[in-house]
DNA sequence: TTCTTGATTGACTAATCACTCTACAAATGT
DNA sequence: ACATTTGTAGAGTGATTAGTCAATCAAGAA
């Protein structure tokens, strides 16, 4: 219905100008005026949309996640193989890394800061248990090094982000970014292997 | 002095309690009373060692980098070989880490923060040059593959954010700490040689 | 039409914050 | 001894903030 959409745009407006502004000024250096102001709706609506400015974060948080999820949920669900899915998953996180630059700052932002300890361990376990249970299979089939899972996966989500850090260092063409992203795969499954 | 060892007594302490408050609630989220509070100083202290919070936060920050560095160049410098320099600033950037928690967690936060756009860049370059230049000499001698240094570096920094955050994870004895750390370092050489 | 419900507004408030200011104490220099 | 600088305190201030509230507005239901 047409208010339905009305209000998921302006919760999204919100929710964007929200992005922009956290990683711009950090969470406390975003008053909540300004996110309204810069959201083009008045300040008491935005606490109609979240009950708290820390609610806010939250939603901001899982939104994002969410959308990274299923993009990469797209991606890898139709391959086959081990080999396939390990490398869809690490060049399709770069690939969205880069163009949602401002979403993954956030997101590096949000899991340094005190907020992480918001999240439950449930949700947090929920997040990534597809990925321990995949590398699991990998190393029982002899595909990887025989290291618990949750090693491999930190070591992983660090190689991607030290890789985001250095493509966003410099200014790259898309094929230049493309082949330090396969580069960078080759060097992952060579240390994993 | 006595009167110069007991500023820097007062200033410690500023910075300690800062340190320890940031990480817990955040730049923004943690005022200067508080941090004045748990120095054991009046809120006027403060502002007498440091003329702005954003200049506390700066000033911490140096600090760490500084006795971090310290640290690193102390246990690296007797090493003579380049295998030995590159084991050395690994398991020594871990153990460092480890036994500094809080601190390096103030870094990891701090570097994903707008705040590090504070820093000037010949500043942040001057903390990387030895060990690009070190890297450089590895890669001319073979000893790594032909990678852009700054890539091998940010690469590095992940692995060791990576293994961090799986050591902070759970509970580990000191034995084993060492174990995944020297293990670490394998998988990082064999991605790297 | 009339009623009801939810969206929207922006002025308002109580609390909090970074920072100042004045006064005083302690150390240092001469 | 005296003067000067430096450290310390804590009440005070003006600005800012998250969140509230009473008042409209829009739109569908009866």
């Amino acid at each position: 219905m047409i208010s339905q959409s009305r209000n998921s745009e302006k919760e999204k407006e919100l929710l964007s100008a929200a992005l922009e502004l956290f990683v711009a000024y950090g969470f406390h250096g975003t008053p909540t005026s300004k996110i309204a102001l810069q959201a083009g709706v008045a300040n008491g609506t935005l606490f109609h949309y979240f009950k708290t400015k820390d609610e806010l974060v939250l939603a901001l948080y899982v939104d994002i996640k969410q959308k990274m999820s299923t993009y990469l949920e797209e991606h890898v669900l139709p391959e086959t193989t081990l080999a396939g899915k390990f490398r869809a998953i690490f060049t399709n996180s770069m690939q969205w890394a880069l163009a949602n630059k401002t979403s993954f700052q956030f997101l590096q932002q949000f899991q340094t800061s005190p907020y992480l300890s918001r999240i439950s361990p449930e949700e947090t376990l929920g997040q990534v248990k597809d990925h321990l249970m995949l590398i699991q299979l990998a190393v029982d089939e002899g595909f990887f090094k025989p290291k618990p899972p949750e090693l491999i996966l930190t070591m992983v989500m660090g190689h991607i982000f030290g890789l985001f850090q250095y493509l966003c260092s410099s200014d790259f063409t898309n094929d230049e970014q493309n082949k330090v992203i396969e580069q960078g795969f080759e060097m992952l499954m060579a240390m994993l292997k």
